[in-house]
RNA sequence: GUGGCCGUAGCUCAGCCCGGUUAGAGCGCCAGGUUGUGGUCCUGGAUGUCGGGGGUUCAAAUCCCCUCGGUCACCCCA
């Protein structure tokens, strides 16, 4: 700086870095997702980063997310672009641009932005976990993809989770249930607080989901959707909740769950989690939103999906003690009290051999290095002293395991890989 | 974006209200006890821009202002 002083930086508001043991525990959950993805015949495909700034616009301009929380900016060229705010987008916008062979039915993992105020479980940058499938309108499918999300829970061991499902019918149901809800709150307008009042004229809908207490009694009065369902969207509902029953997913019917993203229609559905009591305990959501495709350029095509967030649900494994991350330790640990040549040597050759091998740098006391040893969570130490240099040996000593009550021996210097892997494929067969 | 609370060693926190010797504890870390052996125990040791900047004062971790960050509610949503 200017003035000389070392200035210290951090991330920036809302960005937090991974390490680990956390960063090994998500890098578990998004294989543990990928498999169960992979099983109901999902592919895994990843989106931009970055996408024209009107890709995103199209989600909705009545919602938060595209109108006030974008990452957007002007490129070197002077076009406009922004970071993903959400997954969705991108994915239908890769359908309408590759028009791959229907049922397209994807995966992902991946990062989006929102510049809000953070919070615990709201971060600017955050993760989530998802899929969209594009170009079948068979009710079955929507069982399908909530049962996905549903068994996923269950498979990271989440069991205070709650499914809350509605539909929003077609195009036309949500229009008309749209007005009905403005023409409602407008002759009550006396009764909403100021915030909902603002709400109501961008978007009514939206007003449903206020947690003011002035506003309660007021939404708990207004138009249920239920009424304004088409038969068509309440025989595809009507087909959905019976699938579910026959699944024995359990959930819980919202007529007034109303998701954040102007582009879903008929069945849309959302988790929370009782073991977040704050505010943000949606844990994932999703739903159906034909049309989108059209918005994005292409011809008319179903789709649905859902985005889990990766935070929360780890928020939420950590409230409910589930999902532990995972151990980091290594097979061996070499602790070398010649002069470190020998660890060098040993440890290459371990690992080229695909056992984990780690040492000390630096050299250190052998109380020192067993200590790290120790640390490292190894499950052999090997120890290299003069003595064991002179006879071409190492002294191989179990540190944990099955292993761990067995005494200390030497083995010779060219077959440790050998021994080591006949040690540890006897402790998986479960051997003495 | 609005409002409330918080910010002291790597971590969890005491001290701040009622300014005043070298800013503390536990855990962790390092070393020694055991000159070739971890995990327990004992002994010793290191570590802090007291979030940052400015102000008041003889004197500020303690008071005031600004700022950055976290957190809670609203909002929004994963």
């Amino acid at each position: 700086m200017a003035d000389g002083k070392r200035q210290k930086f951090q991330a920036l508001r809302g960005m937090r870095d991974v390490l680990a043991p956390e960063s090994a525990r998500r890098r578990l959950l998004v294989d543990r997702f990928a498999q169960v993805a992979s099983l109901a015949g999902y592919d895994e495909m990843t989106p931009p980063l970055v996408e024209d700034l009107d890709v995103f616009r199209r989600v909705g301009d009545a919602t938060d997310v595209v109108t006030k929380e974008m990452y957007d900016f002007v490129d070197r060229d002077g076009s406009r672009i922004a970071l993903r705010p959400e997954m969705t987008a991108g994915v239908v916008r890769a359908f309408v641009q590759h028009n791959p062979l229907v049922p397209w039915k994807v995966w992902y993992s991946g990062t989006n932005f929102r510049h809000e105020r953070p919070q615990k479980g709201r971060y600017r940058m955050f993760d989530q976990l998802g899929v969209e499938v594009l170009g079948v309108d068979d009710p079955d499918l929507d069982v399908e993809v909530i049962a996905l999300a549903a068994d996923f829970f269950g498979n990271v061991g989440l069991n205070d989770v709650t499914l809350l499902v509605n539909s929003l019918g077609e195009q036309g149901d949500r229009q008309a249930y749209t007005e009905a809800l403005r023409a409602y709150f407008e002759s009550n307008i006396d009764g909403l607080s100021e915030a909902s009042r603002e709400t109501l004229k961008r978007n009514p809908l939206r007003v449903l989901d206020s947690k003011r207490g002035e506003d309660r009694a007021l939404v708990a009065a207004a138009p249920n959707i239920d009424e304004f369902l088409s038969d068509a969207a309440r025989g595809h509902f009507d087909r959905v909740l019976a699938g579910l029953d026959s699944l024995d997913i359990a959930y819980e019917r919202t007529p007034r769950l109303v998701r954040g993203l102007d582009y879903y229609r008929r069945t849309t559905f959302e988790f929370t989690s009782g073991a977040l009591d704050s505010a943000q305990n949606a844990v994932g959501g999703g739903g159906r939103y034909d049309g989108l495709s059209e918005a994005m350029g292409g011809s008319p095509t179903d789709g649905i999906g859902f985005a889990l967030g990766v935070d929360r649900i780890l928020l939420a494994a950590d409230a409910e003690g589930a999902f532990p991350a995972p151990e980091s330790s290594v097979d061996t640990f070499v602790v070398d009290m010649v002069d470190g040549t020998h660890a060098l040597a040993i440890t290459h050759e371990l690992r080229r051999a695909g056992i984990s091998s780690e040492r000390r740098f630096g050299g250190g006391s052998v109380k020192a290095q067993m200590r790290s040893a120790d640390r490292s969570g190894a499950r052999f130490a090997l120890i290299v002293g003069e003595d064991e240099v002179a006879e071409g040996t190492v002294t191989l000593r179990p540190m944990r395991g099955i292993a761990s009550d067995g005494e200390q021996r030497r083995i010779p210097r060219h077959s440790i890989a050998g021994e080591i892997r006949g040690l540890m494929d006897s402790e998986h067969r479960g051997d003495q």
